[in-house]
RNA sequence: GCCAAGGUGGCAGAGUCCGGCCGAACGCAGCGGCCUGCAGAGCCGCCCACCGCCGGUUCAAAUCCGGCCCUUGGCUCCA
């Protein structure tokens, strides 16, 4: 089967076919930078990284841009917040930096481009112009709306009809608008200051209310902002084309932001915006979602130095972006169960593969079949819409043919092994970005011979029938973060 | 209220598009056995599912059709 994708345009599963047949134009809504990332917008960034990298394994040149909103009303809020480094473009690049560092934390391979809104203002203020020039918007007090009556497949992405979206926003915004759905795609200086004092007055419950004076360009309509919505518009076309081939982002987004965006981009250019629509599905916590409003959050940086990046990568990967995900302490705890079985079966197999003595050409049917199967089973699931827990667990299953082939057998399939091995690199490694650490790296090298003089010390307890002292070398090892595996062939240890 | 997606074992989660191989995968937890000084890892076996409810279509339905109940997301900043 080939590659298939649900897309949310038709609300069908379809085949997935790129414009241009060797390359893949890929944008991702990223994140408001006014919060730290938490474990949800970690969902969707991994999620995407898997799906770059499957395309990527499939063949396609994958061009992949994703954003940063430096704009926003919450940004402009916490501006001031000498914690946070001053004005709004400080705020900004203070969490831009905690983000990068998550996504290197997350060992998500980089995309091509990570745009800014605050560099495309220009190319914002011509779009705005032409929606203007063509009948798609017009201006009011300063500030710029699109208008929906003008574009009649509105409400497409979400099966929204006109006449049924009621506004209940901005007051200020409501009284310019010709229509209640319509949205701003420019906002004049100063245009909603009751919701910067909200803001302000909520993270500082002493502040005056002073408004700020906020992030502000020069339009043809005076000085403001680009709208929330354009600027994905304006950065996917700068960066990639004026149709781009798939659209990822949360599905919080579908409306109004992705609608939005196709009305303004599709009426700027009169092509299609984009061809696929993948919308990842928000992480649960118990009842609710997880997001920085309800406060209910994990951040990506308390996960990674909890858990490390193998497990959260195998925490969000272990449910198929298209469904939603729970998060808690025992889905936790069974991501952690699924990587270190099989981080525990790359070892062994590398292992046996090592093992000089043992090793022959002899076929284990079970061993070969069990990789070919694993091979087009991962291939399957992830044609079939990236469901990536299907293929994790045709990696799981591979690890029970290695431990049984292991087990049960003085010699081993040296080349059953190696295609194992192979397997766990390319399809765990390079297609799920899991990192597997066969051996200890250089640096632990030392430490490791000697964790190997401690372990000869307790053998020669154990021989001496001393239970007792070996058992308490065992356990300070374990204190020092050392686990002692005693095997048939001595005793070993991973760190 | 409107739009959308879901309801599968103790937990988690595939399978539903293209009905039968689903007597329901993989994993976690639990139980028994092998191995073992002990522990861990591993292996073998087992327990737990009338697949939300009610009807219908069919030789055959978790999978198709209709109705209902419930959950989640969106309709307001949000991945």
């Amino acid at each position: 089967m080939t590659l298939h994708v649900t897309n949310t345009l038709t609300g069908e599963k379809e085949p997935f076919e790129p414009n241009d047949p060797d390359d893949v134009l890929l944008y991702y809504c990223g994140l408001t930078v006014s919060d730290p990332a938490h474990l949800g917008h970690a969902r969707g960034w991994v999620h995407v990284d898997v799906m770059h990298r499957w395309l990527a394994q499939l063949g396609y040149d994958v061009r992949h841009v994703e954003n940063f909103t430096d704009v926003n009303e919450k940004i402009v809020a916490r501006a001031g917040d000498p914690e946070l480094g001053g004005d709004e473009a400080a705020v900004a690049e203070h969490y831009i930096a905690d983000v990068l560092d998550d996504m290197r934390g997350l060992n998500l391979k980089r995309a091509e481009v990570y745009p800014r809104v605050s560099e495309h203002v220009p190319k914002i203020v011509d779009l705005v112009e032409t929606l203007v020039e063509k009948g798609y918007a017009y201006e009011a007090d300063g500030s710029v709306y699109f208008d929906v009556t003008a574009f009649d497949d509105y409400g497409k992405l979400s099966n929204q009809r006109v006449e049924e979206i009621e506004e209940q926003g901005d007051p200020d915004e409501l009284s310019e608008k010709r229509h209640p759905a319509d949205f701003a795609l420019w906002k004049a200086d100063g245009v909603s200051p009751d919701a910067v004092h909200e803001h302000r007055k909520a993270d500082h419950p002493g502040d005056d209310g002073a408004t700020p004076s906020g992030q502000t360009w020069p339009s043809p309509w005076g000085e403001g902002r680009p709208g929330w919505h354009i600027e994905c518009s304006a950065m996917a076309m700068t960066h990639l084309d004026s149709t781009i081939d798939i659209h990822v982002g949360g599905q919080d987004l579908v409306f109004p932001h992705h609608e939005n965006e196709i009305a303004q981009s599709e009426a700027a250019t009169g092509q299609q915006f984009a061809k696929y629509w993948l919308h990842v599905r928000l992480l649960q916590t118990k009842a609710e979602k997880m997001s920085s409003s309800l406060g209910n959050f994990t951040t990506v940086g308390d996960a990674l130095e909890a858990e490390g990046a193998n497990v959260v990568r195998m925490f969000l990967l272990s449910t198929a972006y298209h469904n939603e995900a729970v998060y808690s302490d025992e889905t936790l705890a069974e991501a952690r169960e699924r990587w270190e079985r099989l981080e525990r079966g790359y070892r062994t197999a590398v292992g046996a593969c090592d093992s000089v003595d043992a090793r022959t050409n002899e076929d284990d049917r079970d061993l070969r079949n069990t990789v070919d199967r694993a091979r087009r089973e991962f291939t399957e699931g992830m044609n079939d819409d990236f469901n990536t827990r299907e293929a994790t667990t045709a990696l799981l299953e591979l690890v029970g043919a290695v431990n049984r082939h292991v087990d049960d057998r003085e010699t081993y399939d040296y080349r059953g092994l190696r295609l194992a091995v192979e397997t766990f690199a390319e399809l765990g490694g390079d297609v799920l970005g899991f990192q597997f650490r066969a051996e200890t790296d250089g640096s632990a090298e030392v430490a490791g011979e000697l964790v190997e003089l401690v372990l000869s010390v307790r053998e020669t307890e154990r021989e001496a029938g001393n239970y007792d002292r070996a058992d308490e070398l065992r356990d300070e090892l374990e204190a020092i973060g050392v686990t002692v595996e005693d095997t048939d062939d001595g005793a070993t240890f991973r760190l």
